[in-house]
DNA sequence: TCACTCATGTAATTGGTTACATGATTAG
DNA sequence: CTAATCATGTAACCAATTACATGAGTGA
């Protein structure tokens, strides 16, 4: 799991806005996305944990189960929230990796309905000027690559056109929503 | 750009069997993926084609232009496309991320018909799997996440669906491919 | 009893990013 | 003349994987 602009102690920090979990836990949750995030090895995501945990964002609870070990479940403080807040907030930056795209949506929780849709906005952005790059590689296949990645490219593609169409779809709902509280704002 | 089961040399070496290239002209190359695989830094792919040729797995030539700098261009050799050989034949294992198998479709070429099948197939089987999965959590959402990462789910969910819609299109397309070699054959 | 899941951790090594350093050419 | 592109490289730092180490309970 390599940085890029999304760092990985931030990134639990946001899981841990959703509810109180364990090392093991984590790693477990990020199973599920292990597909497009990749899966954390232990021997990152406890030190991070550890790490948090000394800089006061999260707190410790040794819980005991029966018939099971007994686990640490961490939970994140009033200071936790502000530092993972205000990290949130500033980048916007030009996140161009998938992974860290779909691991902001992961924290999707910690955006106000706002900054949600300006995030989503900006990746339809990016997306799409990819979507175009891609088509005129593909349509115009250069000398230096003839059949060479065409796969590749092709298959980019694909996934890029059904990225825009998703963004597209929720960013209409989005707004929609928008619609509906002012209509109720002014009833 | 993390290792995973694709190791960062191989995939250098397997780029070269296209066509000779510079250090720079592989940066610009990677650009294009840079949504999906994201981008190397200099750093990390200098430092490699010098390890590549060190161990005679490629060689060097520096090429002049007028009015641009001199480049060093590299070339695979004898030793570097059986290393690469053995390499891209024996992993065949649960290489998961979206990220990796990316990378090998960059290398397509590299593969024979069958082996590119292969590959096809068990990473349909995975998605597939993985799809599965997805709609399982986005339909009965646990308590451990209601409404959390409900959107980064049905976001994967609809890379998922895209991706397998490609998968068994070009599966189609090459097995189609081998039926009318057949009939060749035996015309 | 053997293997697997649950559950935590540390240490060595690898490898990548960031920042630094250089330098020519071209377009505004 | 200044910024950007082309083009290569090194060194310090940081982060992540891998391998190691432990241990209890469960199901075959």
């Amino acid at each position: 799991m390599s940085a890029g602009s999304m760092s990985f102690r931030h990134f639990i920090l946001g899981l841990l806005t959703q509810q109180p979990m364990s090392g093991y836990s984590i790693k477990c949750t990020l199973e599920n996305f292990s597909w497009l995030v990749g899966k954390p090895s232990f021997g990152s995501l406890y030190p991070a944990l550890h790490a948090l945990l000394n800089d006061n964002l999260v707190t410790v609870e040794v819980v005991t189960h029966e018939s099971k070990p007994p686990s640490k479940v961490y939970s994140i403080t009033q200071r936790g929230r502000q530092v993972l807040k205000e990290w949130v907030q500033q980048p916007a930056g030009t996140s161009t990796s998938l992974k860290d795209f779909v691991m902001r949506l992961m924290l999707a929780d910690n955006f106000d309905h706002d900054g949600l849709i300006a995030q989503l906005r900006q990746r339809r952005d990016q997306v799409a000027a990819h979507h175009t790059d891609l088509e005129h590689l593909v349509t115009t296949p250069s000398d230096s690559q003839k059949l060479q990645q065409q796969l590749a490219l092709d298959y980019g593609l694909a996934l890029a056109t059904a990225g825009l169409n998703w963004l597209d779809r929720k960013l209409d709902q989005l707004s929609e929503q928008v619609l509906l509280m002012e209509d109720l704002q002014k009833g």
